[in-house]
RNA sequence: GGAUGAUUAGCUCAGCUGGUUAGAGCGUUGCAUUCACAUUGCAAAGGCCACUGGUUCGAAUCCAGUAUCAUCCACCA
């Protein structure tokens, strides 16, 4: 006979068992056995620049669960994984990777040389990476891995630009446009941004109201002084009573010594009641204000540069840094009393989301994505994708979220001024002779001081060749031959993450993009939802005519028990690594998926990972009692013949779970699932079944078929102890990952059924006929030995000592007296009568259970005074219950609105209160 | 300013389309250790389901409002 050991020590088997998996090729979707239809994740590619973090974990182990799940009902199941180059962010953690292991720059190595140790950096973690994966149990096809920045994903990417680039509606605007427009701009980045890669932090700043200068009639309101160096206008609200005559006119101002002309225009934006109701209107720095003047025809006035300094032409200012500037603006303003107030005010501050410096809000040329093209509209389409439920979203709510989020969404900026990325696909034409010293300009190679480094003038203004293969320029009489040379930026690494659904599987042409497109699922945190998910469905629309996926699953972000964000300087992080080590990789993929719930955050703590640690062994000891109690374990199982109540109940119930549990995960309710099956492991089958078993005996066969089941039923959740103990019972040449997901006989879902050790007292309703009555009667045996129990303990009699007990089981003799045996042991009896009818034996306490009569024999121990109470404190329970019933059953609208069962129910339930009370009302009688 | 979510036992959370004497885990209390498992078992205590109204025969559940917390978006110059 098979044994197992003790205890379950999940680092014993984990690499043993992954390593097994992995020689099966069963990760891989052509190897799998029989399948019909298929299931597809393509996995999100995680930043190829740290490594695996809780929020990264928890993502995986829902997609694995999923892909499990799948592939052992039979799909042909593909999990992709791959990694992201992230471009600034990469970028950002290898510059400072140099700079502090080898003092230098970006700029000392140059672009190319860069490039490749970034790419190098960035292949090197992605492998650290694919370790930390394996080890969270991930099934993953990784001979399909894939790079953001491979050659023939970028391709893809590139060709995507082209063919937006030369996407051109009637009035000649192109779908990817090149245009100054005001941007987001990281001054140490040294790059635009998109709107979604800045973050605004709460900050207290001053709110100065002033005059431009003696002669201006009125005084407007600022943050930031120094920007108002640029102003070409001041904006009131066209109702204001206060400016209404000087609308339209344009004023002479000298500020602070820089002449400036401002029109006064009207706009109803404005504030009337905010400051001095009247705006500074700062073309060139502000979004809201270069709105503003391209509707009034506004000049606009640059001031501050790429560096964060103010641009030549402003004086003494000039070459200031902008806080250099704005103290010097604001003395001087207080020394010529055009100052006239200075109040603290909360502000956002808006900074880069990868470095945390402040940004500026500059006029830039950049390339865009018209969202809204004439051609192909990527909004419209993304949005009738959504509402239409071509991908389905979960949690529901989140597709009002995704609705407004398209509805608001601009233009998107998706050039960088960085180095790490696919390089824009675009050649501009130059003449060699005379433009030489431009073009030594244009490239960064030789500076190692970013200070003297001037952003590049492009030369040749209007693109000539876009895409791979660069047209030949024509030749200029004049000036010779011409140089084509490339645009310097990079695309945003959302262009090519965007494209991730169709890039990893070899479109246009490949064969798993025939056979795998679009995918099943997408598994993504919510707080990635506006950029990443926005941007694949518009990319995937575009190129592929079909949405990525026909699922949206969001997970929430992992919190520490407390509810705090995790972070490296609170030191409330969990480490998957360390909890993995320390509890099993089951362990902690438990406590991520159950307790979980799409879309909200999950707080997490060590103990409620050490709590699923205890439940992995208790499996192993489950399998582990089973095993003994099973002579010849085999794996194929048709489902046995019962033979008692308590075989009856659990084949029952399993049957149930097998349904509800499938249907819970077809439908993304992990935790759901992983609870009830839980509640049936421990509750139903650990406590209750199996110490039945030990009196009942030979259970071989149903134990044989439970312990199958329920191992397929965890394998998707808990993969490691389930396969190892799988391989242990029926032979190291089994493999639990292909094997068929268990098909219950029963056919209802979680809502139908409710959950938890079911009652008798539960809507009668809810239950069909005999299910209803099996439940039952092992509810109310189990009733009878719950209470008494729970008397001996009150009476603190010792578990070694049994007593007698008599039942008064009125119709209930048979099936009481059918459990006699398990009943006498589970509750340590001595002896056991049971009648239709019995009186209190004296010396006895007693209950009432659903009817049934049981007296404690305590040889003279009883405490009569305690016991009146007892009985007292049990019928106040009662009453007030019975009371508000009757009064329930006289309201003439309820029995005649409510459903007939629910009446039914109610009145059965007055009648057993009843029953009770009477009882009681005698014990204490007889007392 | 707009939106979304949360508010149920000391803690972390279930409770799905209204009918339960409101549940679980952790923690707490008491008892139990050759018997699969102390990473265990048995039993117990603990809750006006945030508040105020409304709809309904019936509300933890639906609706409206209020409060507190959290998150996201927009940004006020």
């Amino acid at each position: 006979m098979k044994e197992l050991a003790k205890a379950y020590e999940a680092k014993k088997y984990e690499d043993g068992i992954y390593k097994r998996w992995l020689d099966s090729g069963f990760f891989k979707p052509e190897n799998l056995p029989n399948t019909k239809g298929r299931y597809v994740n393509i996995l999100p590619p995680p930043n190829a620049n740290g490594e695996m973090h809780i929020g990264h974990a928890s993502g995986y182990v829902v997609m694995d669960l999923l892909g499990r799940y799948h592939r052992m009902k039979g799909e042909k199941t593909l999990l992709l994984p791959g990694k992201d180059h992230a471009g600034i962010q990469s970028q950002v953690v290898y510059e400072k990777k140099i700079k502090k292991e080898r003092g230098i720059t970006r700029y000392d190595l140059g672009r190319e040389k860069f490039y490749d140790e970034i790419f190098a950096f960035c292949k090197d973690r992605a492998q650290y990476m694919r370790g930390q994966e394996k080890k969270i149990g991930l099934s993953a096809d990784w001979e399909r891995e894939k790079f953001t920045m491979d050659p023939e994903l970028v391709n893809v990417v590139l060709d995507t630009f082209v063919k937006m680039y030369n996407e051109v509606d009637k009035n000649g605007s192109r779908m990817i446009y090149q245009g100054e427009r005001i941007i987001n701009w990281c001054p140490r980045c040294f790059t635009a941004l998109s709107d979604v890669e800045v973050e605004h932090l709460e900050q207290e700043t001053k709110l100065y109201t002033f005059k431009y200068d003696k002669n201006f009639p009125f005084s407007i309101s600022t943050t930031r002084p120094e920007t108002k160096l640029g102003d070409t206008a001041v904006a009131v609200n066209p109702k204001d009573k206060r400016y209404k005559k000087y609308i339209g006119k344009t004023f002479e101002v000298d500020f602070v010594g820089v002449p400036l002309k401002i029109k006064i225009i009207a706009d109803h934006e404005v504030d009337s009641t905010f400051g001095t109701g009247a705006l500074g209107v700062t073309p060139a720095h502000s979004a809201v204000d270069w709105e503003m003047a391209r509707k009034n025809n506004l000049p606009i006035i640059k001031v501050i540069d790429e560096h964060g300094k103010i641009h030549e032409g402003f004086g003494k200012f000039s070459g200031m840094a902008v806080n250099e500037a704005q103290e010097a603006i604001i003395n001087e303003l207080r020394e010529n009393k055009l100052l006239e107030k200075e109040e603290d005010y909360p502000n956002n501050l808006s900074v880069c989301e990868r470095c945390k410096s402040a940004i500026e809000p500059l006029v830039s040329k950049q390339w865009f994505v018209n969202v809204d093209h004439k051609n192909f509209s990527l909004k419209n389409a993304a949005r009738k994708a959504i509402e239409n439920n071509e991908i389905k979203i979960y949690p529901e709510r989140f597709k009002d979220v995704m609705l407004s989020w398209i509805d608001n969404v601009r233009d998107w900026c998706i050039s960088r001024q960085i180095w790490w990325g696919p390089r824009i696909p675009v050649w501009y034409c130059a003449r060699c002779e005379d433009d030489r010293d431009n073009i030594s300009e244009v490239s960064f190679t030789n500076d190692s001081d970013r200070a003297n480094i001037k952003i590049k003038k492009r030369i040749g203004k209007i693109p000539v060749a876009v895409g791979d293969k660069p047209l030949v320029c024509p030749v200029d009489k004049r000036h010779g031959d011409y140089m084509l040379f490339q645009d310097d930026d990079t695309l945003d690494t959302w262009f090519s993450s965007g494209q991730w659904a169709y890039s990893t599987l070899g479109f246009p042409n490949g064969k798993d993009y025939e056979e795998f497109y679009p995918s099943d699922v997408m598994v993504m945190g919510r707080d990635i939802l506006p950029f990443w998910a926005f941007r694949m469905i518009i990319l995937s629309l575009y190129r592929t005519g079909q949405v990525p996926f026909k699922n949206l699953y969001f997970t929430g972000l992992i919190r520490d028990e407390k509810g705090q964000k995790m972070s490296k300087s609170k030191g409330n992080g969990i480490d998957p690594k360390e909890v993995i080590e320390k509890y099993g990789t089951d362990a902690v993929r438990l406590s991520l998926l159950i307790g979980n719930s799409p879309g909200n955050d999950l707080n997490l703590g060590e103990q409620k990972i050490a709590g699923f640690r205890n439940f992995t062994n208790k499996l192993w000891n489950i399998s582990r009692f089973m095993l003994l109690n099973i002579e010849n374990p085999k794996i194929d199982t048709k489902e046995p013949k019962p033979k008692t109540l308590y075989d009856k109940d659990i084949l029952l119930t399993l049957d149930e779970k097998i349904s509800i549990i499938t249907d819970d995960l077809n439908n993304f309710r992990f935790s759901l699932a992983g609870e009830n099956l839980k509640e049936f492991t421990w509750g139903k089958l650990a406590d209750q079944y199996l110490e039945v078993a030990k009196t009942e005996g030979e259970k071989s066969e149903i134990l044989n078929y439970i312990l199958n089941t329920i191992l397929k039923l965890w394998h998707p959740f808990m993969p490691f102890v389930t396969e190892t103990i799988w391989q242990e019972v029926y032979g190291a040449d089994q493999l639990l990952m292909i094997e068929n997901w268990p098909q219950g006989k029963i056919n209802i879902t979680s809502k139908g059924v409710p959950f938890g050790v079911i009652r008798s007292s539960i809507s009668p309703a809810t239950f069909a006929g005999n299910r209803r009555g099996i439940h039952a009667n092992v509810d109310l045996v189990e009733g009878v030995i719950t209470k008494i129990r729970s008397l001996r303990t009150e009476y603190k009699i010792e578990p070694a000592k049994k007593v007698n007990v008599l039942i008064g089981a009125g119709n209930k003799e048979e099936l009481l007296s059918e459990n006699t045996e398990s009943i006498m042991a589970r509750a340590r009896l001595e002896n056991l009568t049971i009648a239709k009818k019995a009186e209190r034996p004296d010396g006895s306490v007693g209950f009432v259970e659903s009817g049934v009569e049981v007296f404690i024999d305590l040889s003279g121990l009883v405490d009569f005074a305690k016991e009146k109470i007892r009985l007292q404190k049990e019928m106040a329970e009662v009453e007030p219950y019975i009371a508000g019933l009757t009064k329930k059953l006289a309201n003439k609208e309820f029995v005649k609105n409510a459903p007939k069962e629910v009446v039914a129910g109610e009145k059965q339930k007055l009648s057993d209160a009843e029953e009770k009370l009477n009882k009681l009302k005698e014990q204490i009688k007889s007392l």
